[in-house]
DNA sequence: CTTAATAGCGTATCTCATACGCATCGATCG
DNA sequence: CGATCGATGCGTATGAGATACGCTATTAAG
């Protein structure tokens, strides 16, 4: 069960040196740092999922015991939030372009890479929390590009954030259905009752390709979104 | 931490009675039944939070022993999946309209507030689940009313599905940044060493009126996808 | 060399989910 | 009408997991 809570800003925020901790030079040096402890985290949620990623198995990984993770990281939700901001590190995919629609589809598809690498961020993205200074990075470089194509700032905002909406909603249906296909997703439908009782849902279904993969939606969908951006900005 | 597994489909599509086992009529009749349970969890986690949802907690307020909740609900994560889907038990609050563009408004407009009257069913929903009978249930109602004002059913799928991945990726910033401005959300442009480190982001802030809400950008991206979609279906 | 400031971490505690088994209750059957 | 079977209610025990506390080890500064 995740829930984030408030207080996450002096985290994610807070002034610290590459390590973690403001260290003014005196005591042990650290082996362990905050960077490597979310990076193995992450490496644990990626393999195994988010629920495997317990502080006790993360120690056991970096060879450390239990309790001096705590040094580096306040505790478990405060280390999910460090390491869904860490996965927007590095410099954004996105390539050079010369049209903001290029941008916008680079910048859409990017955000659906991020989640099929990182399945078990999504419902850490759509939990409560702040925005992290990666994060930050990430939508200050989309909109340095769409700036550099012409497109206004404020303009550039409304945009980033109704793609990004877009995209957030549109990978939920592919992660975890992998392979999966149409049938399997209406298996429900199978059964007779059940056709009676959704009739129109039957009728959908019954025009689908059987072995149709669900995925193919997400470039039909960003595609309208764009469409409808542009008849925005044309009507401007 | 939050995460699911497969084989809901059984606990969902199950053949049960009202109830929720199939009873043959023998033996003592329940006091509890799935549906209070459910629905006490729901008015728990809509109250205090998915994470107060414990079955301590909840037997407690049910008035019973811990363990005789799985009698009815084959554990917390299985209750969660039922929580989920209880939400659209009730039929969908559509308003009939002439034009398909006024149903998927409608539509969206509801995704949105399920959302907002049970903020914690947003990470449950982008985690790993199949469809429940209630789910399907209210998609079954928009393809007829599509279906109704002349939405073939393939192209009302795909509509639907379109509307629906916006909705859910843009309550995201809407809960739980009730009463939150844009002040807040960019607080960190407040340190200096940050407007430099993400210009366009601070350029944008700077625009933007201190008090400016975050939520009003649902209805504009909304109107963005149907244009989108009225594009596409005009070039049909 | 002393000392202050940290890092590493073992142990204890607390919260939770849940397996197991017994007691109980009622409808059915003899 | 009482025996019986099948289901429910639930106390207790177990085990996983997060984390508070406090001790020890380590190193730089003085």
């Amino acid at each position: 069960m995740l829930l984030l809570g408030q207080g996450d800003y002096e985290l994610l925020w807070g002034d610290r040196t590459p390590d973690g901790r403001p260290r003014p030079g005196r005591g042990r040096p650290s082996g362990l740092t905050r960077e490597r402890i979310v990076a193995e985290a992450v490496a644990i949620a990626d393999a195994e999922g988010l629920q495997k990623v317990s502080m006790k198995h993360l120690a056991d990984r970096l060879g450390s015991g239990v309790m001096s993770l705590y040094r580096h990281v306040p505790g478990k939700d405060e280390l999910v939030v460090l390491m869904y901001d860490s996965l927007m590190a590095g410099p954004i995919t996105v390539p050079e372009a010369d049209h903001w629609r290029d941008v916008l589809l680079g910048w859409g598809r990017s955000v659906r890479g991020l989640f099929h690498d990182h399945p078990w961020a999504l419902p850490v993205a759509t939990g409560e929390r702040p925005m992290g200074p990666h994060e930050a990075g990430w939508v200050d470089q989309v909109l340095g590009r769409l700036d550099a194509v012409g497109m206004p700032p404020a303009t550039g905002l409304v945009a980033v954030l109704t793609v990004d909406c877009f995209a957030l909603g549109a990978v939920r249906p592919e992660i975890g259905a992998t392979g999966e296909t149409a049938a399997d997703f209406f298996r429900f439908l199978a059964d007779p009752a059940n056709t009676g009782r959704f009739p129109h849902l039957a009728r959908v279904a019954a025009d689908i390709a059987p072995d149709d993969p669900v995925e193919d939606h997400f470039e039909f969908g960003l595609h309208r979104v764009l469409d409808g951006l542009q008849l925005y900005l044309d009507r401007q």
